[in-house]
RNA sequence: GGUCCGUUCGUCUAGGGGUUAGGACGCCAGGUUUUCAUCCUGGUAACAGGGGUUCGAUUCCCCUACGGACUACCA
C-alpha cells in the first residue's frame, strides 16, 4: 500500500470532456480510492482564448454521472484552493520569479512572427529550429542583452515571455510507472515558453507549481504529455522540490484508420465519444447517457481499455468496487487501444440483463409515454386516457419488462420489442402474412375464437394447453395455427412465447386482435 | 524532418525461455425456442520481419518495418 496518495484529473474547460479524458479520470479515481487517497480535480482554465463557458459543469456532470466523486476541487472545497488555475495567478507570478532569479528562466522577447520566420528559413534548409542552448544567445532575450537594454524594454511595455533555460549536455533518466526507464538528451529539448504575454503561465509551468503546492504524488495523465516529462521533471529539480511520480497512460485509437479518435469517429461510425450530449449552438454531440448507456457499462468498457487485472483472470464484469481493489498502475497496458463499440453495448446489454424489472420499468415508462402519445398522435380522446392507462397499469409494464428483456441491449429498445402488448397491430409483416396466412385460415381463426372463447382461466398455462389439446384432437398441425396467431398478435414472426403474451394482454385483447387480423387478411 | 513511445487472433487482451499460445467482442455453424431474439455448444482467427543470445525464443538483446504521440505565447 502506498501512503498519502494524493492524485489530480486536471482537464481544460475547452469543450466536452472527451472519452479519452473521462478514461484518465477513471484511472485517476481508481488510484486514489485503491490506496485510500484523495481525488482531486483541478481546472486548468490559463489559455483565456479557448475558454468555454459551461464546460467546466459539464465535466463535473459527466463524473457525477460516472459515480466518479472527487475529494477536493472548486464546488467540493478543500485545504489547497481555490483549484481554478485562472484563480491561482499570483502564484505563478512568485514562481516565476524564483525561477529568473536563480537563472532557470529568462526573458525573450521574439515576435511570434520573428520565430515563425526562423522555423521557415531553417526547414528551407532542411533543418529543424529548436530555441535553446545552441542558438538562445543568438536570439532577442535576456541572455543575449545587457540588463540596462532588458530594463528599458521590459519598462516601455514590451511584450515579453518567460522561458525555461534547459540544461546542456545531460542524459536525463527519467522514471514512468508504465513505461519504466526513459532516457533524454537534453541537448534535443527547447526552451519552452512558461509564461506567456498575457501574464498568464503555460501548462507546464502552472502545472509543476499546483501539482507541488497540491502536494500530488501521483502524476497520472495521457501519454500525449510523455514528451514533456523531461521539461518536468527538470522544472521540480529548479524549484529544488521532490517530483512526483509518473504515469502516462495509453492513448484511445479510431475503432477503424489512423489516429486518436476524434469527435468526427463517432458522428460517423455513430456512436458517442462523450459521456453527455453536447450542444454547441445547432451541433448536437451525442452522448452515452442520452444513447440510453448505463454509467457502470461505460466505465467497466473504459476500465478495460488498456488495463487487465492481470493473473490469468478471465473476469470481465468489474463492479465500481471491484475495480478499485483489482485495480493497479502495473497492469496498465502500453500500446494505444483502439476503441470497440460493439463491446460497449455487450457491456450494456449485460448490465440491463442484472437490472430488476421494477427498475426497469421506471426507466421505460417516460419512454412508453412517448411512444403512445406518438401512435395516437391523431386521436385526443386516446391521448387524454395515457397517463391514467399508465398510472394504472404500472404492474403491467413490469410484466411486460418481464418477458421482453432479455432481448434488449438498452430500455429504449423496449418500445421495439413490447408495442404489441399496448396497440393492437394493424400492419402485419408481409413476407410472414404471405407464407402464413392462407386461404383456409380465417376459417381456421374464427374456430380458434370459439375454442378461446370457452376458456375462463386465461393464464398462460391454461390457454396452451386448452388450444394445444384443440389442436392435437383436430389434427390441424402447430404450425397452421400458431404461426396465424402470433401474426394476429404481434404482426411480425417474432417476440415472447405466444401464450405468455395471450397471458398477458388476456381475452378480450386476444380475441379483438385475432378478428382484426382476420378482416385485413383474409 | 527531428525526438520519444509502442507492436500477441479483425478488435480489446492473458501469458511468458520448452504451452494444443488462453479469454472476451465480432463473425460463422449446430442445439434450444413449433416465431424472432436471448441462451447453450462448437468453429474461425494472432506472437510484424530479419539477425543475434540459447540445447531451445513468441518471450531477452539489436536492426528494419509499421503504428502512435509530441514538435504553439493549446492543454
Amino acid at each position: 500500500m502506498i501512503n498519502n496518495v494524493r492524485v489530480r484529473f486536471a482537464p481544460s474547460p475547452t469543450g466536452p470532456l472527451h472519452i479519452g479524458g473521462v478514461r484518465t479520470a477513471l484511472f485517476n479515481y481508481l488510484f486514489a480510492k485503491k490506496h485510500n487517497g484523495t481525488f482531486i480535480l483541478r481546472v486548468e482554465d490559463t489559455d483565456q482564448n479557448r475558454y468555454v463557458a459551461g464546460a467546466e459543469n459539464y465535466i463535473i456532470d459527466s463524473l457525477k454521472w460516472l459515480n466518479l466523486s472527487f475529494d477536493e476541487g472548486p464546488t467540493f472545497g478543500g485545504a489547497y484552493g481555490p483549484y481554478r488555475q485562472s484563480e491561482r495567478k499570483d502564484q505563478y507570478k512568485k514562481h516565476i520569479e524564483l525561477l529568473i532569479a536563480s537563472g532557470n528562466a529568462y526573458y525573450a522577447f521574439d515576435t511570434a512572427d520573428a520565430l515563425d520566420a526562423h522555423r521557415k528559413n531553417h526547414e528551407a534548409k532542411g533543418k529543424t529550429f529548436i530555441y535553446n542552448w545552441h542558438n538562445r544567445l543568438k536570439l532577442d532575450n535576456s541572455l543575449s542583452l545587457n540588463a540596462a537594454e532588458i530594463q528599458k524594454r521590459i519598462n516601455s511595455g514590451e511584450k515579453y515571455v518567460v522561458r525555461f533555460k534547459s540544461p546542456e549536455n545531460e542524459i536525463l533518466i527519467l522514471n514512468d510507472l508504465i513505461r519504466g526507464e526513459i532516457k533524454i538528451d537534453t541537448n534535443v529539448l527547447d526552451d519552452k515558453i512558461l509564461f506567456k504575454s498575457d501574464g498568464m503561465p503555460t501548462y507546464h509551468l502552472a502545472n509543476i507549481v499546483d501539482d507541488h503546492l497540491m502536494e500530488i504524488s501521483h502524476v497520472i495523465r495521457g501519454e500525449e504529455w510523455l514528451p514533456s516529462m523531461a521539461l518536468h521533471v527538470l522544472l521540480y529539480r529548479s524549484f529544488g522540490w521532490e517530483a512526483p511520480a509518473f504515469a502516462h497512460l495509453p492513448l484511445i485509437l479510431k475503432p477503424e484508420g489512423k489516429g486518436k479518435l476524434s469527435k468526427r469517429d463517432g458522428d460517423k461510425l455513430g456512436f458517442p465519444v462523450f459521456p453527455l450530449a453536447w450542444k454547441n449552438g445547432d451541433d448536437i454531440s451525442r452522448g452515452y447517457k442520452e444513447d440510453g448507456y448505463f454509467p457502470e457499462a461505460l466505465v467497466n468498457m473504459l476500465a478495460l481499455l488498456g488495463w487487465n487485472e492481470g493473473d490469468g483472470t478471465e473476469k470481465e464484469i468489474y463492479s465500481l468496487q471491484e475495480l478499485i481493489n483489482a485495480f493497479s498502475l502495473e497492469h496498465v497496458s502500453k500500446a494505444g487501444a483502439k476503441f470497440n463499440p460493439d463491446k460497449t453495448k455487450w457491456f450494456n446489454q449485460h448490465y440491463l440483463q442484472e437490472k430488476s424489472d421494477a427498475e426497469l420499468t421506471s426507466l421505460f415508462l417516460p419512454i412508453l409515454e412517448k411512444e403512445l402519445y406518438n401512435y395516437y398522435s391523431t386521436s385526443e380522446d386516446a391521448k387524454d386516457q395515457i397517463p391514467l392507462f399508465l398510472q394504472n397499469n404500472n404492474d403491467y409494464v413490469t410484466k411486460v419488462i418481464s418477458l421482453v428483456k432479455e432481448r434488449a441491449t438498452f430500455v429504449a429498445d423496449f418500445w421495439d420489442l413490447s408495442h404489441f402488448f399496448f396497440v393492437t397491430p394493424t400492419s402485419y409483416d408481409e413476407k410472414a402474412a404471405k407464407k402464413s396466412w392462407k386461404p383456409e385460415t380465417g376459417q381456421l381463426m374464427n374456430d380458434l375464437i370459439e375454442v378461446l372463447s370457452a376458456i375462463d382461466d386465461f393464464s398462460s398455462q391454461h390457454v396452451e394447453t386448452t388450444v394445444k389439446e384443440w389442436i392435437n384432437s383436430k389434427e390441424i398441425g402447430f404450425g397452421k395455427v400458431m404461426q396465424p396467431l402470433r401474426l394476429s398478435l404481434v404482426g411480425a414472426m417474432q417476440g415472447p412465447h405466444l401464450f405468455d403474451i395471450i397471458g398477458l394482454i388476456g381475452k378480450e385483447e386476444t380475441i379483438s386482435s385475432i378478428t382484426r387480423a382476420i378482416e385485413k387478411l383474409s
